[in-house]
DNA sequence: CTTCAATGTAACTATACTAGTTACAACGGT
DNA sequence: ACCGTTGTAACTAGTATAGTTACATTGAAG
């Protein structure tokens, strides 16, 4: 299966650092520690900051947070870096049969319950903030 | 972003055809109702079969469900048309540096929310039944 | 036993997203 | 003016998806 994209798990990785560290956060630094290509994590953090999450400094580097991380939530940042404006999770197969009952129908009955499935995550996602996951990295 | 595989809407449209339908559900027929490509159909029967939701008969066409619409939910479907073992729906990056106190912890923080919205989508799919979606085709 | 529609698969294609990479322009303190 | 950093464009390799063609197998019916 297609997982959901890792853009998101390294955006909670590069929020955490700024977070953290705001001065030291180049996108070589965060690059070093995600352990990725600097260019990926500056892409992430253009998407992050199109959201109004963080605010970087061109030339002189480094970025610090625009919320205070018990107002950032995961759902935040998943919808910071999908940047598709379709926000659909569950693909429907279009163009059924409308000679068909089930055809003609089926696409708006998968649209509800999916979408139900889809809020259910999304709900559990914003029931976490960034503080939430910055207290488990101090031991 | 990548959507969920419209392999879960297809096969979920191919169970409704085959609880109301059972004898005239050859791989066409269905496919004629999903406007799509028969062998697309046969690859999810065959998905949903290894499942040990339906049962096709080769040779003759056809195919009957193995359990009744009450007890097939979509969770079961999702997980059918999804044959990877791997069942994480949420990617996260590996190999972070493990000299950064983010990146050491950053994965197992992660892997427990992640699985949390992704049981919290499960859970809703667990509660939708094969029976709940048939009743709203007939009208 | 032959026929024939249907299933079961393999193989190939086009498309799209992902993650990484190189390259380079623009920014802005020092 | 210098130089490290950000911002992007362009390209690549790898992979999943959905569709398609082709063909062997199945099994009831004549």
């Amino acid at each position: 299966m297609k997982q959901i994209s890792t853009r998101l798990s390294m955006a909670v990785h590069t929020l955490c650092l700024i977070a953290m560290l705001p001065h030291e956060c180049t996108g070589d630094f965060i690059a070093g520690s995600v352990n990725t290509n600097p260019v990926v994590i500056r892409r992430i953090m253009g998407m992050l900051k199109k959201a109004g999450l963080v605010d970087v400094r061109p030339g002189v580097g480094g970025a610090y947070l625009l919320r205070s991380p018990e107002e950032i939530t995961l759902l935040d940042i998943y919808r910071a870096v999908n940047a598709a404006e379709e926000e659909q999770l569950f693909g429907i197969h279009v163009n059924s049969n409308i000679k068909c009952p089930v055809g003609r129908n089926i696409e708006g009955v998968l649209q509800a319950e999916f979408q139900a499935a889809q809020s259910a995550m999304e709900q559990q996602l914003s029931g976490v903030a960034l503080k939430q996951l910055l207290s488990q990295f101090k031991e």
